[in-house]
DNA sequence: CTGAAAGCGCTTACAG
DNA sequence: CTGAAAGCGCTTACAG
């Protein structure tokens, strides 16, 4: 029935040589003589040989394969952070294995997984850090990479922008069009974490001209679409005149949650939200911060493939250039 | 540097038993006595020991990892079968790995990656199948599940929606909604595809109420949003007065393109969607098909694990129920 | 119910 | 430049 699968056994008799020659010349391994490289690279193909990638990483304890950790693939930032971890490691020939919390929090069984397959290095990301989490992440003797995320101690190399002063630039961009009471709309709020760096920057830009903080302006809730949008009543009773929101999904549920509540943005009501491609899709179209999403995935992942090749890092906390982008959901 | 890894020796000696037992107790091999299980299970907690998967795949020749063939993650459709997938490899405890091909074509070195990695079983979503990628998965000595997809000899395993009567259903819609040029808008048509068949379905509609074929009418681009924007002017011009779309991003872009030309939805046109979270998303939102996507992958995954542990299947061409939701992008 | 032994398919010092 | 041998950490008949 199963066709007897094909080993280096076979390639090395059909060649003449012992394993260890045909380990080698798969390998890349310079010793060994271009005539009898060549005849095994012909059995090789001859054969259709593959060699059997669990041998491999038993052998030498590397399976170039690399766990990777996200809370939920439907979520457009993540996704296309994803698309560039994925593109990186192809380059490189790292395979991925996926470890999805679907929405809900990030366990610590994940993490034991991914271990128990021998990945090489793990990238990890995640709204939040959970101090559970960080510790483990910490402990355990593998490269990790925080991709779009921060560990409250900043000691896991990271790959992000400058959150605080995102938010503080596209909160004052509210303040310049006049707004002073400016709803700041997230996910759970915890110290140290993304989102509060966020919530960092919002507070500082409207200390700066001297607007109170209300509480009544603060929203914490899901990072779905349908907790933005259940939340859109709430921002609206609030007296709230303009928001800048986390994450994209929510702030599609939120526009369109105002939008159905007769709403008309930009001149009711001004939004900036968080930059992914669902910015576009909205209408009005979302003014947001921009960064650079799929490279952020692109340098994390290039970063671990340095972590396990043991190479040397200048710099582990990266911080990529953001920007803002004026869409139809402000006035400018 | 590097802790020493714990192994099931060390297990054993712990325990006063053969590495032998302890395998059993792992594998919940019922021919232990319980004392010793018990026993074992002690040491086990105790020192943390994390048994090493890939020592296991390549001793039982089951990695209890299944390839996911995914053409782009950032694709809601794809993202939502990604997570019905992902649920239930999950509770069967199957670990993923990732093989995208982001956007460009699958290719052949994509399933030699899998098969090197030693997967038990593959999935392949994409809106087509390639006859080289058909052969190769009929060649392959592994269970294959198609997502939401279909082999143009229909041997494969697959999980799908009727895409000929939604796609039916979805223009008689239009046609009671009193239009006659209705725009049939895809990715690129090939026979005995997913597309194919919603093609039929659109074909058979019209003719059914005497409706001439027109070329002008059938659009062919990516699947994309972008791709779907850009065809905007050009549906415009065709005279259609409404389209039903193959797929959701595309749909997406294809409505606010026409918005930004100045057209009305569902006034000036009406346009039907397949189907994602972004249906709700746009505004208007989309009236569309309606199939469980999650359910689709969900049930994709589980007929893998049957395929995998050689039970029996009645069915191996699965169809699921589809539906119509009507939102705003049509009159009724 | 339990253990000794072989084997899964490779890599990697070591020796020459 | 090449090979013999040990070993990676498990599972799985086989024997008792």
């Amino acid at each position: 029935m199963d066709k007897p699968t094909i080993t280096i056994y076979d390639v090395a008799r059909e060649a003449g040589v012992s394993i260890a020659t045909v380990s080698r010349v798969m390998n890349g391994n310079a010793n060994v003589k271009p005539a009898t490289k060549e005849k095994v690279e012909k059995v090789i193909a001859d054969l259709g040989y593959r060699p059997n990638a669990v041998a491999r990483g038993l052998a030498s304890r590397k399976t170039t394969t690399v766990g990777l950790i996200i809370p939920d693939l439907t979520d457009q930032y993540f996704a296309e952070l994803a698309r560039g971890i994925e593109d990186v490691a192809n380059m490189y020939n790292y395979q991925i294995i996926l470890s999805s919390s679907n929405g809900s929090e990030i366990k610590n069984d994940l993490i034991d997984n991914l271990l128990g397959k021998q990945v090489d290095g793990i990238i990890f990301m995640g709204n939040q850090v959970s101090s559970e989490i960080e510790e483990r992440l910490l402990s355990i003797d593998l490269p990790v990479v925080l991709t779009g995320a921060l560990d409250t101690q900043k000691k896991l190399p990271s790959v992000n922008i400058d959150y605080f002063n995102a938010f503080r630039d596209a909160t004052l961009h509210l303040i310049e069009n006049d707004h002073r009471r400016i709803a700041f709309i997230s996910g759970l709020l915890s110290k140290y974490t993304k989102q509060d760096y966020k919530f960092q920057g919002y507070e500082d830009a409207i200390a700066q001209h001297g607007i109170n903080h209300d509480d009544k302006l603060i929203f914490q809730a899901g990072y779905t679409y349908e907790a933005g949008y259940q939340l859109a009543q709430a921002v609206k009773t609030s007296g709230a005149t303009a928001a800048v929101i986390t994450t994209d999904e929510m702030a599609a549920g939120v526009l369109n949650g105002l939008t159905d509540l007769g709403l008309h943005l930009p001149q009711d009501f001004e939004l900036i939200s968080n930059n992914s491609q669902l910015t576009r899709m909205t209408r009005p179209a979302m003014s947001s911060i921009t960064q650079p999403i799929y490279d952020i995935g692109a340098v994390s992942m290039r970063m671990l493939t340095k972590l396990m090749g043991h190479e040397e890092l200048d710099d582990t906390q990266i911080e990529l250039m953001h920007g803002f982008t004026t869409r139809d959901s402000t006035a400018k």
